[in-house]
DNA sequence: ATACCAAAATGAATTTAATTCATTTAAAAT
DNA sequence: ATTTTAAATGAATTAAATTCATTTTGGTAT
């Protein structure tokens, strides 16, 4: 079996592995788990229906499939629209904005995760590699000193997750399409928390003598400027 | 028909109708929506199984039935469970004391939640009812007065619930049992949002920290003009 | 190029479980 | 006591997931 003939053979199987789970996600999201016939899915992907039992042990199997890939996507797509050089604070908002967007355009698929089995750990494992992106971001936040060091990330997680989930179902039922004062108030919410509870030196905020000092040093430079010219 | 005899017929029918949601809502948190057979809980309730479907159109209708039921009687518990002379954060903590634990001992059932169709309305009737106990506190708390007049009621409304779900779902998947903090932990949140600002950021007046933001930038351009120079 | 093998694919047959319905049983009315 | 109506039964039907005996395909060796 030649290199090439070898990689072909993969490659042939591969596509239509993800033919499958193409088709798959388009089916789930369309007509929801119970609604979908796997006769329908491999319709839609040009093969017979054992076939799909060559790829999935069952039909469960196959949805854990079409949202392990979904999520992993999601995780790529949240750490490319974070700025890793921003604060944490701005690096919140968006990933906040980025989930919130995307489970609201794709929220048809994101339901599907429910129907995940919890017992089966390993149904889930691509979720929990998307939420750790929230963990990372919080964990950078405290080592860069922005954010305290008892901060309670897992609390924050499951207000951070939780209310934009919600969110995302209250905008659907009434009808409405992305709206940033969700993220804009959730940030708040964080925000606000950290303020209250005792910060520590590094992340207190200027105080006015700093400000002035500031404004001194750009009012000379703004006269070096004007007797340069 | 005597009255007698009309109630002792309505009152059997009531009792088996009680008997199938029993049985019911036993074998579906036992064994999950796809894994409860209309066998045995037609056995578990000592019908036959053609007898189900006199009482419920269908297994989702059933499955219904079981939610419905379920929440009403959470909104029930849930109205027991607040002081009527409490100030409206203690009533939010009871409210949400309430929520976390019942969530977290009927975690099952609970879960069954997701599988009713949001498309079907009326599927959910009884959970927009228990919703309404949030909301009806967070009124009671702006016409007395303890919330400011602009409290965005329907974004807290997200994170109280999200918050809660979210945290039951940890603390399941992690075998803990109920933990106050997480409540305490949601109710500093919403307080310090009131004593914030609950509006949008572009309302907020700005921090020490953006102002000094702002001049950093200035400085920047300051320099850059200098050495263009 | 041909024959052979193993992997992959097929779709008809099987299995499982929901739902229906003709029949029986029980209760209410006359 | 008889008739009528409502409720209950469970065997028969149906729908869809899953299996598996058979066929096809692609790669390898002669």
């Amino acid at each position: 079996m030649s290199s090439t003939a070898r990689n072909t053979t993969r490659e042939r199987l591969e596509a239509r592995e993800s033919a499958i789970l193409d088709a798959a996600e388009g089916i789930f999201a369309q007509a929801g788990f119970d609604g979908a016939k796997i006769a329908d899915i491999a319709r839609a992907a040009s093969v017979a229906e054992g076939t799909v039992y060559l790829y999935y042990k069952n039909k469960r199997d196959l949805l854990a499939g079409v949202i392990g890939r979904f999520w992993s996507q999601q995780t790529l797509g949240a750490e490319a629209a974070i700025d890793k050089e921003a604060s944490t604070l701005d690096q919140l908002e968006q990933f906040g904005r980025y989930h919130l967007q995307s489970i609201l355009n794709q929220f048809d698929v994101v339901s599907l995760t429910y129907r995940a089995q919890p017992q089966q750990a390993q149904d889930l494992d691509q979720v929990r590699e998307y939420v750790k992106v929230f963990d990372r971001i919080m964990k950078q936040g405290v080592d860069r000193g922005e954010l305290p060091p008892h901060t309670p990330v897992g609390h924050l997680r499951d207000v951070f997750f939780g209310t934009l989930e919600f969110s995302s179902r209250t905008l659907k039922l009434r009808g409405r399409s992305y709206d940033h004062s969700v993220v804009t108030n959730l940030l708040f919410l964080i925000a606000a928390q950290d303020q209250v509870k005792p910060a520590s030196l590094e992340t207190a905020a200027p105080s006015n003598e700093d400000l002035m000092k500031k404004l001194e040093s750009i009012q000379r430079q703004l006269k070096e400027l004007k007797t340069a010219k």
